[in-house]
DNA sequence: ATGGCGCGTCAAACGCGA
């Protein structure tokens, strides 16, 4: 099974980016984030013909979340706190609670995994309420990483944590410290999350520097590969058992009207004995 | 490094992202 996720930078901006992508690139689970738009604003039909069942959790302007499966989708959940309805669209008024997470279990005849979508806050600058924010959204994801972690199932964490984990995630840290993607609260939030046992999968296969997910717009960071890593997938002991795989889908940086961020993705035997 | 990019909203600049 092939897991992948993408912050897109508006889903009906590159729609066609994304059906063309997954024409030729049959990927099983899409963990999409930054649709910026509400539900009814997306038009879900291209997917469909393309063989994906599609959970969404949109939001005005901003944030939103989704889950594209080839196989069927059950328990779908909306929201770190775990609800387990789609919130009103007058509900969704809080950026930093709502439309940051979706979380589903993936059912196939090889077993099931539980996959979430995430897209946790930038959190600049980190004088702001957005910093505190920030900070209050991964202690939220942390505590479900702890009960998750009771259950001993397979599961897959997916998305943009907008943290830089080491060295490897930019050309240089000089000044990061002082950012929220790089401050020292923010490492060792994701940090400490991922000290409860999950497992990066792109740095199972990819230890080195220069790997990155994102390049800013501004400044030719594309042409001067001045990237970032900020998306990742964190899998839970039992799915990190069946992992084979990973990587970043480098090219789709450069394609015309690119998303800034580009599919992160891994490869993952679900059944033991395969 | 942050004006310089790109998106949504709303109908002109502005907020936001990272």
């Amino acid at each position: 099974m092939r897991i992948a996720t993408w912050n897109v930078n508006s889903l009906r901006a590159r729609l066609s980016h994304l059906c063309h992508w997954l024409n030729k690139d049959k990927v099983d689970v899409v963990l999409l984030q930054e649709l910026k738009a509400q539900n009814h604003q997306i038009d879900t039909s291209a997917l469909e013909d393309l063989g994906y069942n599609v959970a969404l959790f949109g939001q005005k302007s901003w944030n939103g979340v989704a889950i594209l499966s080839r196989f069927p989708l059950e328990d779908i959940r909306y929201g770190v706190e775990g609800a387990e309805a789609l919130p009103e669209e007058e509900e969704v008024a809080d950026p930093y609670v709502h439309a940051r997470y979706i979380e589903a279990v993936v059912s196939t005849s090889q077993g099931i995994v539980r996959v979430a979508s995430i897209y946790a806050p930038n959190g600049n600058p980190i004088d702001s309420d957005k910093f505190d924010k920030k900070q209050r959204f991964m202690e939220q994801l942390d505590a479900h990483v702890a009960a998750l972690m009771q259950e001993e199932e397979k599961f897959v964490l997916a998305g943009d944590y907008n943290v830089l984990l080491d060295d490897r995630d930019a050309p240089s840290m000089v000044g990061w410290e002082k950012d929220a993607l790089g401050h020292p609260q923010s490492v060792a939030a994701l940090r400490g999350m991922i000290h409860r046992g999950l497992v990066d999968a792109l740095r199972v296969h990819h230890t080195g520097t220069g790997l990155y997910s994102f390049w800013d717009y501004q400044g030719g960071a594309w042409q001067r590969d001045n990237g970032l890593l900020i998306d990742r997938l964190l899998l839970s002991p039992q799915a990190a058992d069946g992992l084979r795989a990973s990587g970043v889908m480098k090219q789709m940086r450069g394609q015309k009207q690119a998303s800034d961020h580009v599919p992160v993705w891994c490869q993952l035997v679900l059944d033991k004995d395969a």
